[in-house]
DNA sequence: AAGTAGACTTGGACAC
DNA sequence: ACGATCCAAGTCTACT
């Protein structure tokens, strides 16, 4: 699943294979993965043909690059996303679950597939405007310009931006559990539900809490261990748990046996031996030590 | 306004 | 064997 560590990872693939180069076309074979654009996929075919192409940028889960329309193309991998160059020529058959197609010149590559079998992903335009806080918008370019299709979007655990100050600030004043916190993209971003679960392992807090009831130092040990986490996972081409996430080149990463709490409900806890236990919150899994993170403890 | 719940999608796992 | 049901995910929309 793509989270930060993967998005980042993609991104850094992407822009070898689209920073300085010209879409000299464009193909979408299937529709919801330009569901975000204005007039849809005719729209986004007709507006990006012949557009040149900036760095390529990365706020939290969500990616762009700069075109000289003055437009950004947002690039989100939803659950399933990938991009990958497979040299096909144009009118040539998807591959399966191909979702579109873009045909470059003046790069390394000739063309990219977005490949997308939930179709959580999207491409689409997005106009631009310049930071509120006067720092770059995202990772990958010095670049105020921040899409609006990303601007409701925190920055993020690995930004040398975030203020972590602020963010612990925020995130004390709901009253939500801190597991639903961390997932909320604008108050801190990259956080999926893998990584979230393994930062509140390591920081021993049990994700129900409600984030009001959090001591500073509590909120700050999360984070902590999320930037950790993250770069360590990152070192080593993200996670793939499934088959749904490889890089550009098809590789999957190798952060998954190194996860300690994600998908190991049932089995032992890697610190103290004690059963995992998992519940659900917000409809989404949280999987937890009950031993090693209480409900109700207030200091670790 | 903050917070929550529903919708979307699809292939794999699982119980029957 | 096979249809049915549930599950996973990230984000947007709608409602309280």
């Amino acid at each position: 699943m793509p989270e930060l560590p993967e998005a980042e990872t993609v991104r850094r693939g992407l822009a070898e294979i689209l920073a300085g180069t010209k879409i000299e076309g464009l193909e979408v074979f299937h529709p919801r993965t330009a569901r975000y654009q204005n007039g849809g996929s005719a729209q986004l075919t007709q507006q990006l043909s012949g557009a040149h192409l900036d760095a390529v940028v990365r706020r939290g889960k969500f990616m762009w690059t700069l075109t000289s329309n003055g437009q950004a193309l947002m690039m989100h991998l939803g659950m399933s996303g990938q991009f990958r160059p497979l040299a096909k020529q144009a009118g040539e058959a998807p591959v399966r679950h191909e979702r579109a197609r873009l045909y470059l010149s003046g790069g390394p590559a000739q063309s990219l597939s977005f490949i997308d079998q939930r179709t959580f992903g999207a491409l689409y335009l997005s106009p631009t405007a310049n930071t509120e806080d006067g720092a770059p918008a995202g990772c990958g370019s010095d670049s105020l310009l921040l899409p609006a299709g990303a601007s409701h979007i925190a920055r993020d655990l690995l930004d040398p931006h975030l203020d972590l100050v602020k963010v612990n600030q925020r995130i004390r004043k709901s009253k939500s559990p801190i597991k639903n916190v961390l997932l909320n993209q604008s108050i801190i971003s990259g956080f999926g539900n893998i990584y979230a679960d393994e930062a509140l392992f390591v920081a021993g807090v049990h994700g129900a809490r409600s984030a009001s009831t959090l001591t500073r130092q509590q909120v700050a040990q999360i984070l902590q261990a999320g930037i950790e986490i993250m770069e360590r996972s990152l070192s080593r081409g993200g996670t793939s748990f499934d088959q749904l996430y490889v890089d550009v080149n098809g590789s999957a990463g190798t952060f998954a046996d190194e996860l300690l709490v994600y998908g190991r409900a049932g089995q032992a806890c890697r610190e103290c031996g004690h059963e995992l236990s998992s519940i659900s919150l917000n409809k989404r899994s949280h999987v937890y030590c009950a031993n090693c993170q209480r409900p109700s403890r207030n200091l670790k």
